[in-house]
DNA sequence: GTTTATGCAAATTCTTTGCAATACT
DNA sequence: AGTATTGCAAAGAATTTGCATAAAC
């Protein structure tokens, strides 16, 4: 049983092709994607709704969680630590480079001190686009 | 001239009937609006083509700003202080209350440890999903 | 054998584009 | 008068739904 298998079948999914290949493509890419960035990667493999119903039971399941940016599309990026169904919490940083595209997860947290009062926080998004690192010296070149 | 009125001209845009109802729109709701709640807040007045210039224009000339969350349409706000057209910066946290469905600017501001090192920051989001203190006494009740 | 996932067709929602007519300053 | 905005028609993305077939456990 392969790593893959064994991811799937530990969140309680059952295996298939479909997951293990959209599994495999974040975990290669390493970048967020989106349902139309893997409808590129895997060109004539599955159909959109079973890559949309794919992700979603993905979410559900603590293997991926979702991203609040501007761009309309949703992206979506593997959850790091010991997310599953009940205990799925996302305060890290995510950045999104306008050159190269990539959206990425950082390891850097939210401050405590930005909590609201009085607000009961289900669901946390912390987000900046601009340029990373390596656009930035290609552009000085 | 009324008040509506000065914000466009101050902000270097052409007063129309399209964006001083636009405007009020935001005025008077005090909530985050996307293009499908101004139509309907607005029916059979203006084209939608017409609704999604109007924010467009609004966001380049600072009057709105774009709040990245999770809900497929773009969300837009009121930019609450001296926001231009070259000025233009929302470190704010935003909060969503899931019962009544508003999304609302806050006061509190992102603190500067989460700023990344070695990439270049242009436009930030900080939201959060949950359920605001109203909806929760009403549940209690 | 039962439950769950997939594919296909179709529809819905959100957003953008081009162009002629109209309104603003 | 000159420039910017609007409406209409149409197209283009992203996403969802229903239902029969197929695959997983």
């Amino acid at each position: 049983m392969t790593a893959h298998e064994n991811q799937l079948k530990s969140h309680g999914l059952r295996v298939t092709d479909a997951r293990l290949r959209v599994l495999e493509a974040f975990v290669l890419k390493s970048v967020a994607l989106s349902q139309p960035d893997i409808m590129l990667l895997l060109p004539d493999t599955f159909d959109r709704v079973t890559v949309y119903r794919t992700l979603e039971r993905f979410v559900q399941h603590g293997i991926l969680h979702e991203i609040a940016d501007f761009s309309g599309a949703i992206r979506y990026a593997l959850c790091n630590n010991g997310c599953n169904r009940h205990n799925h919490r996302h305060d890290h940083l995510h950045l999104h480079c306008r050159i190269c595209n990539a959206t990425r997860c950082t390891d850097i947290l939210l401050q405590q001190e930005v909590l609201p009062v009085g607000f009961l926080v289900e669901k946390t998004s912390l987000y900046m686009e601009g340029i990373c690192s390596d656009c930035q010296s290609k552009q000085v070149q």
